[in-house]
DNA sequence: TAGATTGGTTATTGGTTGATTACTTAGCAC
DNA sequence: GTGCTAAGTAATCAACCAATAACCAATCTA
């Protein structure tokens, strides 16, 4: 087809450069987030995208360098949203608010998840040290900027941990079906549980790309 | 070659079927651990433990497989540690007794991250459900035969996918150069540090099997 | 409106990869 | 030793994937 016809809606009118690279790196954050950065082909990020497959190898050079982009995007977003709760006024205490901040990132589709997909990855000699850098960024703003000290700020990232894996083992998944899963999403999520559980998410792609 | 000499110092004369599938599975562990399930290859597995590519495939049927017995078999070997801990007599408490053990796992090459890169699967239609019966199955223990409340059990458990975390980024490849990441490692394990460090684990295979 | 620039596409390829098939040989029972 | 069974290997393949090359068409500008 020569008059481009998006699957995903959106008219294939002609986008500014920057746009749609924006627009790749969101639909690549939600691919990556569903099957880390191996399990994961351009194609399916492209289609994702509404573009072709070579198209996003040209915007971002390797497939590793879009994975590269795609977790900066996702930390620079993380930062953002603790920033905002640490200037926040508010009686609720610091740590609930950023808590709070934290569970609602994971509203937006695959973006606590790709950075999980990182962290598991150290071995990797290009993406180890950009995802090390990354958590230590955290952990540096939380002991200096939020003021917390060595020991509340390991726990705040446990924390966040423990929600990345709830949300990696799609653990909702099982919420109606197992009491037990109520009763650990529970005290996993003690406020905003809610808005985890709202989340559907159907897959991104019929996996008709990547890997088996 | 003909007669068979293994890279891995064993020679090659035949083994039982079943001693030899242990020894894959402890070399598929190991290279799971690293580079997750889409990012290992059965040539890689298969090169670890010196046998031939053909041969891994056909003692698990498929990789997909091989992976669900990888983790079992994590699975299997986590309990049998925190049963032991349970049983075990001393004037340690109970939880420290279990974190101890957990962080034991370590030395374990790859098991604790294999499990980790499951947990970060659960969109799979075949990993995805069991990783989530795994995953329970470590919670029920506790909350039942530990005595663990929920909290407590969550918390519990909040720990081991911090110390999952640091192990899958290497973050002590860092120690030496990073003030702030020897501080978090110490928070992160506060006993048996040592034990982590000392393990440098080169990497299983140059890479010259698996996808970029 | 000609021409340049920018935002895309189609076609193609070399290298992997999981899996299958067919073949070999070590060790045991007798 | 002879034959049977179990423990492997070598050879091969279809599918897949990231990346490259070559081309095309909107939109802006002079």
């Amino acid at each position: 087809m020569s008059s481009v016809t998006k699957e995903n809606g959106t008219k294939g009118t002609r986008m500014r450069a920057e746009d749609r690279r924006e627009l790749i790196l969101k639909a690549a954050t939600q691919v990556f987030g569903d099957y880390g950065y191996f399990g994961t082909t351009t194609a399916v990020v492209a289609r994702a995208a509404g573009v072709s497959q070579p198209y996003v190898v040209r915007v971002f050079g390797t497939k590793e360098k879009l994975f590269l982009e795609v977790l900066q995007r996702a930390l620079d977003l993380l930062m953002h949203e603790f920033r905002a709760a640490l200037a926040e006024e508010s009686d609720i205490p610091l740590a609930d608010r950023m808590g709070l901040a934290y569970v609602g990132l994971a509203s937006n589709r695959g973006l606590l998840l790709s950075l999980m997909h990182g962290f598991v990855l150290g071995r990797d000699p290009e993406i180890g040290p950009e995802a090390r850098k990354g958590f230590m960024c955290v952990y540096r703003f939380l002991r200096s900027e939020a003021g917390f000290d060595a020991d509340e700020s390991q726990r705040f990232l446990a924390g966040g941990m423990m929600i990345n894996t709830m949300i990696g083992l799609r653990m909702t998944d099982d919420f109606d079906r197992d009491a037990d899963v109520r009763e650990l999403l529970h005290a996993a999520f003690p406020q905003k549980l809610d808005v985890l559980l709202a989340l559907a998410e159907p897959p991104i792609a019929e996996r008709n790309g990547a890997r088996a």
